[in-house]
DNA sequence: TAGGATTTGTGCGTATGTATT
DNA sequence: TAATACATACGCACAAATCCT
C-alpha cells in the first residue's frame, strides 16, 4: 500500500520531496528577505546543493521558482544573483498591496477561531516587547509572522496567495533602508498597527482590518519614499 | 563581444534558452486551456522533451512553472496530470478576478495609443465574423486574444501578470462546458463585451472599460454556475 | 501477494556562455 | 585579442515510486 505519507484532514498528499523542496524554498526566501543574502549577492548552486545534503538538480528547482517570482536571476556563465527592488517596482506592488488588504477582510471573510485570536495576540506581545528594544532583523521577522496571520482572514486562496507573494517581493528594503530610519518609531507605528488590527479582528469586524491595514500600508510608503529621495 | 543578441529597447537581454523556454511554455499553456490536453490527460515528459528538440531536463522547469502555477501536477511513479478545476477553486478565481478587472482601469491607466487601439478594433471585428460561424475553438482563442489586449490599458505590472495567471487557471472550464450552453449566445454577449469595451477606450475612460469588464466577468459567472448546477 | 513495466525524481559529467587576465 | 577560470544549462543514466497483471 505505501499510504502512510497521506497527510492532512482533507486527505491532501504530501510526498518527502514536495516536503522538502518547501522546506528549502522558505529558507532561502527568508535568508534573501532577512538580507542574510544582500542584492546583488551571487549564490553557489553547488555550495547551496552540498548545504542542502542533495545534488544540484532538485536544487535548481527551488531556485527556478524563487526566479519565477522575482527574487532571483540566474545568468548563464554568471551565476544566481539576488535582485534588486528598483522604486517603480515597489510603487506599483505597494499600490496592488493596498487594494488587496482591502479585499482580504471582504472576499470570503472567514471569522478567526481561538486559535487564530491566540495568534493574533502573541504578535501584538511581541511587538510591545520588541519596543524596548528595537532590532531590524527581530522587527522583520515579526512582521513577516504577522503578514502570515493577517492571510487567515480571507478564505480566498488565490488572493492569500498573491497577497504573500507580493510582500515577499519588495519587503527586504525595509531592512535595507534601515540605517536611514527611526526604528523605534517605525516598531511603535507597527505595534499600533497590530493592536488596531487586533482589535477589529476581536470583534469580527474583518473589512476594518482590511482598511486598518491598507492605511498602514500606503503610511508605510509614504515614509519609504522620504527616505529615498 | 557576442552581444547581437540583446534585445528591445531597454537594452533588456533575452538569452535562446530563456526564448525557447517561453516559447515552450505558452505552447503547453495554449494546448492545456484550448483542452488539446484535456483535464486529467497524462503528459509524457519524455515524449514532448522529443517533440521539441531537447532533453527532459530543460523541460521539465517549464512543467514545474505550470505546476506552480496550478494547471499540471506530478506525481513520482504516475506522471504529469492536467488539473481539473473545481467549483470552489472557480468561484474564489472568479471573485477575485472582478475585483481586478476594476483596478485595471484605476491602477496606473495607460492611454491607449493608435496600435493598441488598432489591436482592440481587430479584435472587435473578428467577434462580428464570429457571430455568423461560432466555433468553440475559435471563440476560446479570441477570448485570450482580448484579455492580453485589455492587459495592456494599465502600467502595473505585477496586476497585469497576476490578471493573465488567474485567467489562465480556470478558463479552460468554458471550452469543456461547450456542448451544455448555447455557442452562439456566448459569442453574440461576448461580442457586446468587446464593443462596449472598445468605445471606453477609444474616448480614453479605462475605469469604464474596467467597470464593463467587472460587469461581464460577473455575468459569465452567473451563467456558468446555471449550467453546472 | 509479488513482480515487472512505466513514470517522475535525482546525481553527475559535459557543453555552453561570461568575465577576467 | 586569446586563453583560462568558473558559473549555469543541458543530456543521460540510474533510483524511487506507482500501477497493473
Amino acid at each position: 500500500m505505501a499510504e502512510e505519507w497521506r497527510r492532512e484532514t482533507g486527505g491532501r498528499r504530501t510526498s518527502a520531496a514536495r516536503e522538502r523542496f518547501e522546506r528549502i524554498y522558505h529558507t532561502l526566501r527568508d535568508r534573501i528577505c532577512l538580507l542574510d543574502y544582500p542584492p546583488d549577492t551571487r549564490l553557489s548552486e553547488e555550495a547551496l546543493a552540498e548545504e542542502f545534503g542533495i545534488s544540484r538538480t532538485p536544487l535548481r528547482r527551488v531556485l527556478g521558482l524563487l526566479e519565477a517570482q522575482g527574487l532571483l536571476k540566474s545568468v548563464q556563465g554568471v551565476g544566481t544573483i539576488v535582485t534588486d527592488v528598483d522604486l517603480d517596482e515597489l510603487a506599483q506592488v505597494y499600490q496592488l498591496r493596498m487594494e488587496l488588504a482591502e479585499l482580504l477582510g471582504k472576499l470570503s471573510p472567514v471569522m478567526p477561531d481561538e486559535e487564530t485570536l491566540a495568534l493574533f495576540r502573541a504578535h501584538h506581545k511581541r511587538s510591545l516587547g520588541l519596543i524596548d528594544k528595537p532590532d531590524p532583523r527581530t522587527f522583520a521577522r515579526l512582521n513577516m509572522d504577522f503578514l502570515q496571520a493577517l492571510l487567515l482572514i480571507t478564505g480566498n486562496e488565490p488572493l492569500r496567495d498573491i497577497s504573500e507573494r507580493l510582500y515577499f517581493q519588495t519587503t527586504r528594503i525595509w531592512l535595507k533602508l534601515t540605517a536611514h530610519m527611526d526604528i523605534a518609531e517605525e516598531v511603535a507605528v507597527f505595534s499600533r498597527e497590530i493592536g488596531d488590527i487586533l482589535a477589529a479582528v476581536e470583534i469580527g469586524d474583518l473589512e476594518a482590518a482590511g482598511y486598518i491595514r491598507r492605511s498602514h500600508i500606503s503610511m508605510s510608503f509614504t515614509r519609504l519614499k522620504k527616505l529615498t529621495i
